[in-house]
DNA sequence: TTGCTCCTCACGTCACGTGAGGTGGC
DNA sequence: TTGCTCCTCACGTCACGTGAGGTGGC
């Protein structure tokens, strides 16, 4: 029999340890003095705990140990319990590839700048949306912001007893226009709704389906749409640095709904979206 | 100027995030009305919350990012940041890789015998040791045995004032050997001792290095050293089911030290070092 | 007596999530 | 009055590390 001290020599962990998984019922000492409370371990206990080591090197949880080393556990649960953590590692190493390039990316737009200037432009996915819109080729910025303004003085709050969600407005084209615009803007709900919506005279919304996007570029823009080339340059940086390319069409989604006289106070979401060259 | 709730949804984060970030000073509200406690944020506070949610998808600790989002701090030191947590994440990613490897040698070894057995093999590395020496050819085990008890009732605790380490053996031969056994036998010490030691009549041994492994699969062996081959049966079932090789000399270590009356209470680390295929 | 080893609390880690319990304005 | 939103504690997470303060045997 060994005192702790001892056994935490043999078996390479420490006297913490040993007590902890004490505490936990996971690995009690073979034999405990009641007068003093020593604790006294074995050396045919260290199988035992050199099972749970090994387990806990796998990434299993204590919990999930503790399960693993029932007498009366099939082989079939712990092999599942396995497959289970093996997608998880994969998943995890996954997501930390990415971040290592993600990493990168700010390192070498840093090299290239001198500064980092793109930091707030984020990455992340977007789930699938209704989008209750209107497509048209409008003639300039300016008619567009004023149909922005027009549809957002006409929404209503509700539309068939569910709360409407932010304006929007996507750019079809493929590239870049000043004028003769194609655009489909409106506003975001929860579900599909019977047949087309009509506000006022000038509107008339259909249900559509805006797809989900896996990577987006967003950047958030506050303040007046002749800065939004500000906004669009940043993400340009960040969409070179990052080794991204350009694979699906703009979005401008309103964070806050605008009026046509409030425009130099829009907050403004541009989201870009993204794959790997 | 909007509500925390406002603002958390313009921003997509919890209101307990913000509340946090405030209480760390890393994000503070543009105002605070006194009366009621309520925290105020302005549109314009949002690239600085992206700039924070952006670092933070980067990994660095809110303490890291508030040391970045310093005015004062030059890009250089951003950088170095940023080369420094790369490197964390690619070594991160690299024992994920290889913790993945192991979890599928669990599952393969399953699969193979229907039960996980080899369980109490641990992997670890091991850095260079002193190792007090001598090298014989012994006719048998049984001639080993006795040589390594006599060893042990010779050794003293403490040598040139340092105490001296566990007992080991080390087997030198490229294959098994049940006569004419080429091994290395001694005491693990600190540091190297000036010229050699005389134990007794029958060992002379020699201050020699024995070099650090990278990766050993060890098995602690409980009992007598007959049952020295059902350990070696496991190790060997580990190897062969994680898809290594093994690379260098065989080692056991005495946990306990042992004597010549009392193998049969032998608690033995056997070490193979390995290295994958 | 001094050192050494053992013991039992109990806090700290990191970035929040999740109640509990209470308040003010529509 | 009821709902809604805001507030401030304060615990829980996960697997121990790290003291603090005290005890028993050599």
């Amino acid at each position: 029999m060994f005192t702790i001290g001892e056994f935490s020599r043999l078996a390479r962990v420490s006297c913490r340890l040993l007590r902890h998984y004490d505490e936990l019922g996971l690995f009690k000492p073979a034999r405990v003095e009641a007068a003093t409370g020593y604790r006294y371990y074995s050396a045919a206990q260290l199988p035992r705990l050199n099972r749970i080591l090994v387990l806990r090197e796998l990434g299993l949880s204590l919990e999930q140990i503790a399960e693993a080393l029932r007498e009366d556990l099939p082989a079939a649960s712990l092999r599942g319990m396995l497959l289970l953590r093996r997608g998880e590692i994969a998943r995890s190493i996954e997501s930390e590839s990415q971040r290592l390039r993600q990493v990168e990316g700010r390192i070498a737009q840093i090299e290239v700048e001198g500064r980092l200037n793109a930091d707030d432009v984020v990455l992340r996915s977007e789930p699938a949306r209704v989008f209750l819109s209107t497509r048209r080729t409008v003639a300039s910025f300016a008619e567009g912001a004023r149909l922005l303004g027009a549809l957002a003085e006409r929404a209503p709050q509700r539309l068939a007893g569910r709360p409407v969600g932010p304006l929007a407005a996507v750019a079809h084209a493929a590239e870049f226009e000043l004028e003769d615009i194609d655009v489909e803007f409106g506003l975001m709900v929860e579900s599909a709704l019977d047949g087309p919506v009509r506000l006022g005279e000038e509107f008339v919304l259909h249900t559509r389906a805006l797809p989900a996007v896996e990577r987006l570029a967003a950047c958030v823009r506050v303040g007046p749409p002749q800065e939004a080339h500000l906004t669009t340059a940043r993400i340009a940086r960040f969409i070179e640095a990052g080794g991204y390319r350009i694979c699906g069409a703009t979005r401008e989604v309103f964070l806050q709904r605008p009026s046509a006289a409030r425009m130099h106070e829009a907050v403004v979401e541009m989201q870009f979206p993204i794959a790997s060259i």
